[in-house]
DNA sequence: GTGAATGAAAT
DNA sequence: ATTTCATTCAC
């Protein structure tokens, strides 16, 4: 509709590319695509072709039939799922992030990854211009190589608002829909209504065409997995359809890709068909087993797939030398395994390899579904369904490993009420199990899911909305009680801290661990494989990543023993779009569950990490100034983690452009803390000397002694940044300044050292990098108060920080606290008991405020309310004002 | 899932 | 002027 159905005029390529960029989910894009060298993609394109496997299957009968629905399941598939489509082009400060993020880390081992990202915001800051060029540079290139690869792209999804057609609602959620296509830009909804009327689209298509694409990525994958898989079973043919696939397959898909301008999305294109047609028995099984939704059949895949594992896995377990590789390809995996298990294991069951899938999901799953059927006709997969994509893989997965016995929970569900244990467990197997490449279609379908009912939209939308509401709440009593706790509780919160870790790692090692060993079975052969393809066309080493695997895979290993135990558990999963989902996922129900009470503990983790870690974190310490780390991340005793480690190393593939992706970017020079320290010093003084900055200006603190503020500043912070929630950037003043300025003073020795530190913390203070941004509106909520801006001056700088708070945040207790603090300063029993007490009442008040306000009221009037009712109701509040 | 930062792009 | 989202990963 609107869009006219596309139609702005869209030219040929646009409607081509809308139709394209349904399917991906947002891979990565290369610039070396654009270029298209070699080929492969690119790192974390793995994931990628996972998909594209997953899609390829063949064609999609369906599709042939009926053009319009492949398009409207494209179309919904882009809106359901968060689909694929290329990634945006990391811009000058995310390149300098991702390149410098390693260091900071080794600088602050306990900051997470916010602070670590204020940090960097500081050094972007204070870097200077010419060398943000370089990274800037870079950006633009990677950009126009973007865009080339990608001419329709669309940064923004389309807006959702607009919605268009009520029923979908266009709740969406964004992220996905950029990609392409200029035409249906603006609703996606609509535009997957619409279908596109004509042929021209498919036309388009043909170039990326679905099919096409499907069918040549389908045997590149499928060679790929032949060859890998070897001829084992019977499929003669499909080791035939490997190797040309081959041979031409990258760089069709290449091509393919860059014509289409959305390659990726080409072959996402198929993907709903795909399902059925390619993943063929396997996902009809599945549908099977699941009765809502017959789209499901990528879920379906992914059962289908760990059962065959599972039968397979007998097989060992050892050599997994490079999982993630095979993460990426799961559906060929799938597809291969199902035919060599069928042939080898399953001989007699070979006959019919998709009843055994099936039989066994209908087992599991159990009597709510019927079992029927395939879905691959008619079902349409279409707009309603919404997707093929998957939904509910993990369940499927959960319930075929667990037990193929157990009745219980039908695939499909995600039963509400399941224990959250059972949850958890499923959390975890399905991490584990679930590998990040079938992440994709997890995803998928989670949308899709809803998405069979009509309701899927506003569902999803109100709970992007209300969720995060609420959970910020919640945070925030949570955030009190620890404050309260948490001076009381530091010891051990350290200790727990510590063993928290412990238990994480053990957990998504072995989760890890189950991964790879799944995988490996399969993949095994699989790797091989691209290894050694990728090696006759590089000769070098696969990665220099696989040292982090390694370091990875051994532990599993070890720890790996109990993981299989937990039980599956339908729900958790849910939706993860991508790995960090995943993990997300899991923090999350093992928090619930309790299993990581110590994790709370860890909160205070980075704060209290940087400020004591500080002095193991010296080890660390920058002595050297050299600019340039080639790699941090190796010299880094502890391993950044494994998550880490996988994503970078796409071993297989890529290696040409890997290789020079990863030169590229490695070019970039990276500096070194130190080098930080001191611009920022300069920085700093600089500001002295011109002027200072409108916020400063307000600070008094130009006045006294930097020192002496310092310490004032030193001790403020100390008592209060417990509850801070941003502590973070107290935090980091604090922190950086002292570390810092011992590995400065000792490794130069440097008489300024103190000078130094105090810069740095200034720097702190200072708006530099930080909440510059102005806070959202919504967020904006609560007030400011313009009026303490004139406080002492040490105080000032309190109110500084406080005001940024607020800004930046809705009133927190930490900011009462804060405020407190100011009047407090002194007494730290004080501050410690009032403000804990204060925080909490005042923050309960404050929340109901705002919403109140917020629901009412404009932004603005909300946030006079707030202050005007905050008064009476916190005295403490109010004396500070007072002062 | 969220957030923390910056920036490009779209709305 | 505002909003998305890209990266990273502890929470």
């Amino acid at each position: 509709m609107k869009g006219g159905g596309g139609g702005k005029e869209v030219p040929a390529e646009g409607e081509v590319s809308a139709k394209q960029r349904p399917k991906r989910k947002c891979l990565q894009w290369h610039p070396l695509l654009s270029k298209k060298k070699a080929l492969d993609f690119s790192e974390e394109e793995e994931d990628e072709d996972e998909e594209e496997l997953e899609k390829v299957p063949v064609e999609c009968p369906e599709r042939s039939g009926q053009a319009t629905e492949c398009v409207a399941m494209e179309d919904d598939g882009e809106e359901d799922s968060s689909e694929q489509r290329a990634r945006r082009p990391m811009n000058a400060f995310l390149l300098f992030c991702k390149r410098h993020r390693s260091l900071v880390r080794q600088e602050h081992p306990r900051l997470d990854n916010r602070g670590a990202t204020k940090i960097l915001a500081d050094w972007w800051a204070v870097l200077e211009p010419s060398e943000k060029q370089k990274y800037t540079d870079m950006a633009k290139e990677y950009k126009d190589a973007f865009m080339k690869a990608n001419p329709g792209y669309k940064w923004c999804p389309a807006t959702s608002k607009p919605v268009k057609s009520p029923t979908h609602a266009v709740s969406n959620t964004r992220k996905k829909a950029w990609s392409l296509p200029s035409n249906n830009t603006k609703d996606i909804t609509v535009a997957k209504k619409v279908p596109k009327t004509d042929s021209s689209p498919q036309l388009n298509f043909a170039m990326a065409d679905p099919t096409k694409m499907g069918g040549l990525s389908m045997l590149l994958l499928a060679g790929e997995h032949a060859l890998t898989a070897r001829e084992i079973s019977s499929s003669s043919s499909q080791s035939g359809a490997g190797d040309v696939a081959k041979h031409t397959g990258k760089s069709a898909l290449f091509q393919l890709a860059e014509i289409s301008s959305c390659p990726p999305q080409i072959v996402d294109g198929c993907k709903s068909s795909e399902c059925r047609s390619a993943a063929a028995p396997q996902t009809e099984v599945c549908g099977l087993s699941q009765p809502n939704s017959p789209d499901l059949p990528s879920s379906c895949m992914r059962s289908p797939l760990f059962q065959l594992a599972e039968i397979s896995s007998s097989g060992s377990q050892a050599s997994v030398s490079e999982v993630k590789q095979c993460g990426q390809s799961a559906l060929f995996q799938l597809a291969e395994m199902c035919l060599a298990s069928e042939a080898e294991k399953l001989e007699a069951l070979s006959s019919q390899p998709a009843m055994d899938s099936s039989s066994l999901c209908a087992q599991d799953s159990a009597p709510d579904t019927t079992p029927t059927v395939d879905l691959p006709t008619p079902t349409p997969p279409s707009s309603p369904p919404s997707s093929c994509k998957k939904k509910k893989k993990p369940n499927d997965v959960a319930k075929g490993e667990k037990s193929p016995g157990s009745p219980k929970k039908p695939c499909k569900k995600r039963s509400s009420s399941g224990s959250d244990l059972e949850s958890l467990m499923y959390t975890i197997e399905a991490v584990a199990k679930g590998a990040w490449g079938s992440e994709e279609m997890e995803t998928t379908r989670k949308r899709a899911r809803p998405s069979g009912g009509l309701s899927d939209q506003p569902s999803s939308a109100e709970k992007k909305k209300t969720k995060p509401k609420a959970k910020k709440q919640l945070r925030t009593k949570e955030d009190e009680e620890e404050k309260g706790e948490g001076e009381d509780c530091k010891p051990l919160e350290t200790e727990g801290s510590l063993f928290g870790h412990e238990t994480e790692l053990k957990i998504e090692c072995k989760k890890e661990a189950d991964v790879k060993v799944d995988r490996a079975e399969d993949l095994e052969p699989h790797i091989s494989t691209e290894q050694q393809i990728s090696k006759n066309i590089e000769a070098g080493s696969p990665l220099p990543n696989k040292g982090e695997e390694k370091d990875l895979e051994v532990k599993p290993v070890v720890i790996q023993t109990e993981e299989k135990d937990t039980e599956s558990k339908p729900e958790a999963c849910g939706s993860r779009k991508s790995e960090r989902s995943c993990k997300g996922a899991l923090y999350k129900t093992l928090v619930s569950e309790g299993m990581l009470t110590s994790l709370r503990a860890n909160v205070d983790r980075g704060k209290r990490g940087s400020m004591r870690g500080i002095a193991s974190e010296s080890e660390i310490g920058w002595i050297d100034e050299t600019c340039n780390f080639s790699q941090p991340a190796a010299s880094n005793p502890k391993k950044l983690k494994k998550s880490k480690s996988k994503e970078e190393p796409v071993p297989g593939n890529l290696g040409k452009l890997e290789e020079e992706f990863e030169k590229k970017f490695n070019s970039l020079p990276q500096y070194s803390p130190l080098t930080f320290d001191k611009k920022t010093t300069a920085v700093t003084k600089r500001k002295k000397a011109n002027v200072a900055n409108p916020l400063e200006n307000p600070t008094p603190n130009k006045g006294p002694s930097p020192s002496q503020k310092k310490t004032l500043f030193h001790k403020i912070v100390r008592k209060y940044k417990h509850k801070k929630e941003k502590a973070g950037t107290l935090e980091k003043a604090i922190a950086q300044p002292d570390p810092t300025a011992s590995d400065t003073c000792t490794a130069k020795s440097d008489s300024s050292c103190a000078s130094l530190a105090t810069e740095n913390r200034k720097m702190g203070d200072v708006p530099v990098g930080s909440q510059k941004r102005k806070a959202r509106k919504s967020k904006i909520t609560h007030l400011v108060r313009t009026a303490d801006g004139r406080l002492s001056p040490a105080e000032a700088d309190k109110v500084k920080e406080l005001t940024q708070d607020q800004d930046g945040k809705p009133l927190t207790h930490e900011t009462l606290c804060n405020t407190e603090s100011c009047s407090t300063d002194p007494g730290p029993a004080e501050s410690g008991s009032l403000p804990a007490f204060f925080s909490l009442a005042a923050l309960a008040e404050v929340a109901a405020m705002e919403n109140m306000h917020r629901g009412q009221r404009a932004v603005s009037v909300a946030a006079e309310g707030q202050v005007k009712d905050m008064a009476p109701q916190t005295p403490v509040l109010i004396s500070c004002a007072d002062q």
